[in-house]
DNA sequence: TTACAAAATGGGAATGTTCCCGCAAAATGG
DNA sequence: CCATTTTGCGGGAACATTCCCATTTTGTAA
């Protein structure tokens, strides 16, 4: 069905000289009389040669190429961090390829398999939110594989990990709210499983106890970071005796629903409630009002993920180190916290 | 630098039986005693085992992999095509790499090399708006490899694509505009590059002609959609002595930033002007005016594009195909070409 | 010119797997 | 119970390339 691949044999032979010499003109590394060199290159773009990488990473044990495996590709969020990975991994002549889960753990499994089985040199990776095993990723720790997580980490993994400062942008969130004059802040976080929601809930709770808020059990909401449930979430809020005036959602997708539901029910934003999300996507700053939200260095963090990836590469299994590198988010003070002045 | 990969000679070896059989077991084909098969499982999976693709599609010229170009990630657009090809590609067994362009034509050609050094079985690809020369596209073709467009396709190659019907779409949208009683549309097409935007900017011309309205040239700007060039494009239309009353955008994103420049001007929108998009991303619904726009069977799209893929893959390379598949769009009314009736 | 080093090339093994072929063992039929 | 078929398994070639080592060619100094 497949015609016949051209290989260095045909270079080779079409030129009269050996295997070996057309792999030194073609790898171009060492001791190579320069005619020769450019003979074979020149053989090899007319008989339309390409290189086959499977016999090559066979041979060297190495492909590089690196594996990105990220939860979704809806948000804007993700698809930023892969173009600032991209970047870095082909300025430091890597290919990359990448794999998305769906928000599936199955998948997730499936996928790290596929970044086995084409031997990848390394992989970054943010997990789903349903992932609560690990083995599928410790499979790469134990084949000396290095694996960097960003996002979403892994914490029983001593690995490399690429986050933001989680728990100090969601104290800087509330203490924002507080300062504009909010009372009862509710927080609809994220699932339990994802050390992020854990973190954003702590940075929560501790700016309400630092400025002497009694913490009210009833407002904090752990979700599944399902959006269409986040209607349910909202309207269970405002129907209590005692209802917020004031929303912090732990990512952007949730706060813009959030602003959705409560602007269909007819409140004032931000007057009657206000809103805060986390991580600035597009959409943030187009929605009315433009949502109040914390700003994350995106590509930074791709290529940051990359930088400890490659560390890690040129490093002995036993030389591995589990650093974290932690950026800050900034707070953009929207109109969903502050009254447009116009 | 790498620990000793584990190989079927090692599981042989363990067992006591001989490469071939293990081989046999693992792909468990043909004449293998059930109790070898499973002896040889249980040891693959205690030995943690993982076949080296790289040896299996070097001897199989086969790799179960089909690759997939898009020219970007920001849009939601080619983000969920991916879900839908993924979708139908692991259905049918083959895993998939996807890489991005970038928009640039030297990133595509790059990904397309790391297509061909990858020995996929076959790609899908939607051009950057860049590409006028497709020799690395053709290279696919004289190798055997089927490869597939959508959305933006080569013209010039007779290779099974996937479109959505454009130039029906951009004439139900200028007709829309028509019975909303505007009378000077303008375009913002897309670069003539792009087939994609020749077609709609005809849809859009014999819209206009069937309903006599004169064309004026100097309504139609066709552009290369880099988003912060809108800004000019919209304030140059408004400074016309006789100013569109209604705008046709090539694509949403382009619709948006019209949608904001428009705002931030203080005309009405749609009395003053109204605004119509293409492809119903994600924010189209939340904008303000919210977008009408034509929705696009995305999924579809990419879904299309793999079955169309895998027929080719199973056929013989004389025996190929070319057709192409026209998906319809459907037009979306929304508040940015009829007034909010609240 | 000769001797020797350096540069350029060739030959063959190795990478991990599948596939073909051959052989032994088990199963089947008379 | 023997002949024949089927089933199960082993051995070795093949895939495309790199790498090591050996060999040839070229260059340089005495």
């Amino acid at each position: 069905m497949k015609s016949h691949q051209i290989t260095i044999i045909d270079i080779a032979r079409a030129l009269g000289i050996s295997k070996s010499t057309v792999s030194r003109a073609l790898t171009g590394n060492v001791n190579i009389k320069p005619e020769t060199m450019e003979a074979v290159i020149e053989m090899a773009k007319k008989m339309d040669y390409q290189r086959n990488l499977h016999a090559i990473s066979l041979i060297t044990r190495k492909t590089n190429t690196v594996g990105i495996i990220v939860p979704e590709f809806l948000s804007s969020y993700f698809p930023k961090v892969i173009i600032g990975a991209q970047a870095a991994a082909t300025a430091a002549g890597y290919h990359v390829i990448i794999s998305q889960s769906n928000e599936t753990y199955a998948t997730e499994v499936a996928n790290t398999q596929v970044m086995l089985a084409n031997q990848v040199d390394g992989i970054i990776v943010s997990m789903t939110k349903e992932t609560l095993n690990y083995d599928h990723f410790k499979i790469f720790q134990r084949k000396g594989i290095p694996i960097v997580f960003f996002n979403r980490v892994c914490e029983e993994m001593a690995v490399p990990k690429v986050m933001v400062d989680d728990y100090d942008g969601a104290f800087k969130a509330v203490e924002h709210l507080l300062s504009t004059g909010k009372k009862r802040i509710a927080h609809l976080a994220g699932p339990n499983s994802l050390s992020m929601s854990v973190k954003r809930l702590n940075g929560y709770l501790d700016a309400l106890k630092k400025n002497n808020i009694p913490i009210d059990e009833e407002l904090i909401i752990p979700y599944d970071l399902t959006i269409g449930k986040v209607k349910i979430y909202v309207n269970h809020l405002l129907q209590l005796k005692n209802p917020p005036d004031a929303i912090f959602a732990v990512n952007d997708p949730t706060a813009i629903e959030t602003i959705l539901v409560i602007k269909k029910i007819g409140l004032r934003i931000p007057q009657d409630i206000a809103i805060v999300g986390f991580s600035n996507d597009y959409i943030s700053s187009i929605i009315e009002p433009s949502l109040t939200t914390l700003s994350q260095p995106v590509e930074k963090i791709g290529e940051t993920a990359i930088a400890l990836l490659l560390d890690q590469m040129n490093r002995n299994v036993s030389d591995w180190k589990a650093v974290t590198k932690v950026l800050k988010t900034d707070l953009v003070i929207r109109n969903s916290t502050v009254a447009s002045s116009l």
